[in-house]
DNA sequence: TTGTTGGTTAGGCATGGGCCTAAGCGTAAG
DNA sequence: CTTACGCTTAGGCCCATGCCTAACCAACAA
């Protein structure tokens, strides 16, 4: 059974593998199926239904069986959830950055000032 | 010598391990040594360094040597292109969706004007 | 000088991750 | 029914990663 908690440590686990990036890229052009996502990569297919298991697991892609085959399609939530991580840590050091530099204005200020 | 290129995958394989995510939460509140990060992590000093090791490689962290300590730094600008990178797919993606979404709408009209 | 503090280097162990081949299994086609 | 296709499961190999201890080094303190 697929997991359905998608914490963020899956995500950046996911996202540091070239192969499982290459996935991401391609599916924003589309949804696919294995084979298809499978064909440039020169590996054994089991090796890369892998990677695809790490991506779904991270909540990455979702996929829907069809016939024989199985369609993959990126899920752009996990994406959000992981910018959003960043975004609100880099943000809270770019503001301190700002108010420092705030500071420093100031204290050049007060002292031309005397 | 430290790496001077600092890729995107670097980034993430250094966000994919939790306490890697809990010094860059602490260091978005602002610079510390490295003793000081360490302390709420119950591991031995080495092991620490190592991390700190995998951050700065990834260029998510810089450090200056100050006396015999060390302060480290986050540095937003790896942490922007990761949230580049994957804002760049996930937007490609949500966009084609919308465009499909309203291909939908169309051939609906279409259909009722039969 | 002698110690102490803050950190790094060296080296080793154990687990995990990425890759493979071989075999299985459900669906579709002949 | 039999074959072919599109995967998945099982199991094994190998190197990378995370952790440790022991020893080292450089800066400051007594």
């Amino acid at each position: 059974m697929p997991n359905q908690q998608h914490p963020i440590e899956q995500t950046f686990i996911a996202l540091s593998d070239p192969t499982r990036r290459a996935v991401v890229q391609a599916l924003s052009e589309g949804s696919a199926t294995v084979s298809q996502l499978a064909k440039p990569f020169d590996m054994a297919l089991p090796s890369f239904t892998q990677h695809l298991g790490v991506l779904e697991n991270a909540g990455l892609i979702v996929s829907r069986r069809e016939g024989r085959s199985r369609v993959c399609s990126l899920n752009p939530a996990a994406l959000k959830d992981a910018e959003d991580w960043m975004a609100a840590h880099r943000k809270q050091w770019e503001s301190r950055l700002d108010r420092f530099e705030a500071h420093l204005q100031n204290a050049k200020k007060e002292k031309s000032n005397d």
